[in-house]
DNA sequence: AGTAAAAGGTTTTTT
DNA sequence: ACCTTTTACT
């Protein structure tokens, strides 16, 4: 079925009788291991529902099954049960959620909701007196995650991970406290509940239950998973359960969401009798690429023990490119880019890489300039705009009039209405009273508005009745609540116009969706990956090159791909050089952005780089090569040119270049 | 009393 | 750029 598996990928396909470890370093083809395995289980005539199969991404999961799909003779694949943990918990907590005393019409909180809630909470505690700064919303809302996702202690989580806020260790204990339990009164469940309801079922009463739905257990990048998901594994599995995790220790890069290789390495103490097959072959770096990134794993010792190889001995040997600034960075990159694409290379056929999001914000303003489409992925997310969380909290009041969140996001976007105002609402409309009736009798004119807000209000109020009738559909609802926005949005944001222009995206996308309350619950459970900023998506026919995070780009590849920002500071990130563990996962971090690449590696290393990310100045700060990158120099190719300052005419619009500056930098070469 | 505007801070990565 | 706190204004 699936030719050309060459021996440790046939073993791993074939294998069965005990669990499986696939041991799968960077490009040795283990989504088609996986997808053949799935395939052989069905010939063997398995039952397509009683196959599990996990998932980094739901994406993943998708394009796995349709592998098998084409393969396989038959529709079956299409029933196997495909999903991140999360995907799979929403679906298993609707079913038995009832035994864990979940009503099934739960709502299921965004990463967003959960942070919104965490600040609603957390004023309503009355936390920030006077004088005393207290940690911002996101913060608290991380550390709450971080806790529980790794089932560690609060203090144990402040003194490791947020020493800064060590001394808010009691009111955050407060704060976790109306959390929970204001989740618990809502039926509302955040994404770490999900796991932890999941994983609480398997050992209830319904625990033999579930073990019993399925009979096959696949999970892909298992190295990401963190004790809650080890446990549900574990609690899935009967002795006879026939379970394959598949997953790379070289490649963790979730440690910041507690996962860990530490479910790998004791796979065989969590599950006895275990095999494990290691597939060291690459299939898609030439080997001068393998090369550098085998020597960058070299500096650290801590995984299996695994050397990538590659039938593909030729190749052009990896660049190494130093930049005097970031501004030469992009228009470096942008050229390289170009030169590519005149040698065949289509823009489709590379990426742009970088570890954090606003690394690339140089880079897009040169692109937009020159115009070459891209897509950016990673970073901040369309959804996680304001805007779009105004538009999507209108949806939600309608599709569930007891969402107190949607509720007050939406009172206190009206001129002159403050949180007094909304918290007299709330209690006129029976809003935190959970009164079924509150969206009618709003509509109806219930909820004494002060005079400044009278004319948004009714507006508000005529939206709303509008979209309620039934024979309303998704989108053009979505374009009835613009209207809406239309008049808030000039008070509320800057740049109201280009929001407005957000919010048709969203109207286009609500047209595929024939009811709201589908069309929600595909924005939580799948939300588009790709960032907003540019106006509309590229046509499909169009060429266009990516642009991604590190993170997002796990387990993609292209013919080339340029690394951005290579500088100590940036790659490894300046917050993880405090301790070893982060540094590991820099490295990890770098091996996974080095491995995406098939024929060309471009690795950028711009001397300066902006101190913070809000620079409202240009403060900077000159910047040594990545750590990772130094001790494999001689592995790259160098051109020389480049390092001096040019003098290209754009620059004195730069007004950070300075003779300062140049004082500066000659200076520090000195003692560099 | 309560809102708006102005000042001051800000740890990446994401299901 | 956004969020939190403080101050000024209605």
């Amino acid at each position: 079925m699936f030719d050309s598996l060459n021996h440790q990928q046939a073993a791993a396909v074939d294998h069965s009788g005990s669990p499986l470890l696939i041991v799968a370093g960077a490009g040795t083809g283990k989504t088609k291991t996986l997808a053949a395995r799935v395939a052989r289980i069905l010939d063997d005539g398995a039952d397509p529902n009683r196959v599990l199969l996990l998932t980094f991404t739901r994406r993943a999961a998708a394009e796995m099954l349709g592998r098998v799909a084409a393969v396989g003779s038959d529709r079956s694949a299409s029933q196997v049960w495909g999903g991140t943990f999360h995907s799979t918990a929403n679906r298993i907590l609707r079913n038995f959620g009832q035994n864990a005393g979940l009503s099934p019409g739960f709502t299921v909180l965004d990463q967003g909701d959960a942070t919104d809630l965490m600040g609603m909470v957390r004023t309503e505690e009355g936390f920030g007196e006077r004088g005393r700064r207290f940690p911002r919303k996101e913060t608290v809302a991380g550390i709450y995650s971080r806790m529980v996702s790794s089932q560690a202690k609060l203090a144990d989580v402040l003194e490791t991970d947020y020493p800064w806020c060590a001394d808010h260790g009691d009111d955050l204990r407060t704060i976790f406290t109306a959390y929970t339990s204001r989740k618990r009164a809502n039926n509302v469940l955040d994404y770490d509940d999900m796991l932890l309801f999941w994983r609480g079922l398997t050992a209830s009463t319904v625990g033999g239950a579930l073990r019993d739905l399925f009979d096959h257990v696949l999970i892909d990048e298992y190295q990401d998973t963190n004790p809650v998901q080890a446990d549900i594994v574990r609690g899935m599995c009967r002795p006879d359960t026939d379970l394959c995790a598949v997953g790379d220790d070289a490649q963790a890069i979730y440690a910041f969401r507690a996962a860990t290789v530490a479910n790998m390495w004791n796979f065989s103490d969590h599950f006895p009798g275990a095999t494990r097959i290691t597939l060291q072959q690459n299939y898609r770096s030439t080997m001068p690429i393998l090369a550098v990134a085998n020597a960058v794993l070299g500096q650290s010792a801590d995984h299996f023990d695994k050397q990538l190889w590659s039938d593909r001995a030729d190749g052009l040997t990896p660049i190494l490119r130093t930049h005097h600034d970031e501004g030469a960075q992009s228009r470096s990159v942008c050229e390289s880019i170009l030169d590519a694409r005149e040698r065949g290379l289509d823009l489709r056929d590379q990426a742009v890489l970088f570890r954090a999001g606003h690394h690339a914000d140089g880079l897009e303003l040169e692109l937009t300039r020159r115009d070459i489409p891209y897509v950016k992925y990673g970073g901040l997310k369309y959804l996680e705009s304001g805007h779009v969380k105004d538009l999507l909290a209108l949806l939600r009041l309608l599709d569930n009039p007891a969402d107190q969140l949607a509720w007050h996001r939406i009172l206190a976007t009206l001129e002159g209405v403050g949180p007094a105002t909304v918290r007299r609402l709330s209690d006129e409309l029976g809003i935190d009273r959970q009164a079924d009736d509150s969206l009618a009798r709003f509509i109806d004119g219930a909820g004494k508005m002060p005079t400044a807000a009278e004319t948004q209000a009714s507006e508000l109020r005529a939206a709303l009745g509008h979209c309620l009738d039934a024979q309303v559909l998704p989108a053009q609802q979505v374009d009835r609540l613009k209207q809406f926005c239309a008049l808030v949005f000039p008070g509320r944001y800057d740049n109201a116009a280009a929001r407005l222009a957000d919010i048709d995206q969203l109207a286009a996308g609500a047209a595929a969706y024939w009811s709201r309350s589908r069309f929600l619950t595909e924005l939580t459970l799948d939300p588009p990956s790709r960032t907003s900023d540019q106006a509309g998506p590229p046509h499909l026919d169009d060429d266009w090159l990516t642009l991604s995070t590190i993170h997002s780009a796990k387990g993609l590849e292209w013919r080339s791909v340029h690394l951005l920002h290579a500088a100590d500071g940036n790659l490894p990130s300046e917050m993880a050089l405090g301790d070893d563990a982060g540094l590991a996962e820099e490295l990890r971090l770098m091996y996974v952005a080095l491995t995406r690449a098939k024929d060309e590696l471009t690795v950028n290393f711009p001397l300066r780089y902006h101190v913070n990310r809000y620079a409202t100045d240009d403060k900077h700060v000159y910047a040594q090569i990545s750590r990772f990158i130094e001790p494999v120099r001689e592995l790259f190719h160098e051109p020389s040119a480049g390092i001096e300052p040019q003098l290209d005419p754009d620059l004195t619009l730069v007004g950070s270049v300075g003779v300062a500056d140049e004082v500066d930098l000659a200076l520090s070469a000195l003692w560099d």
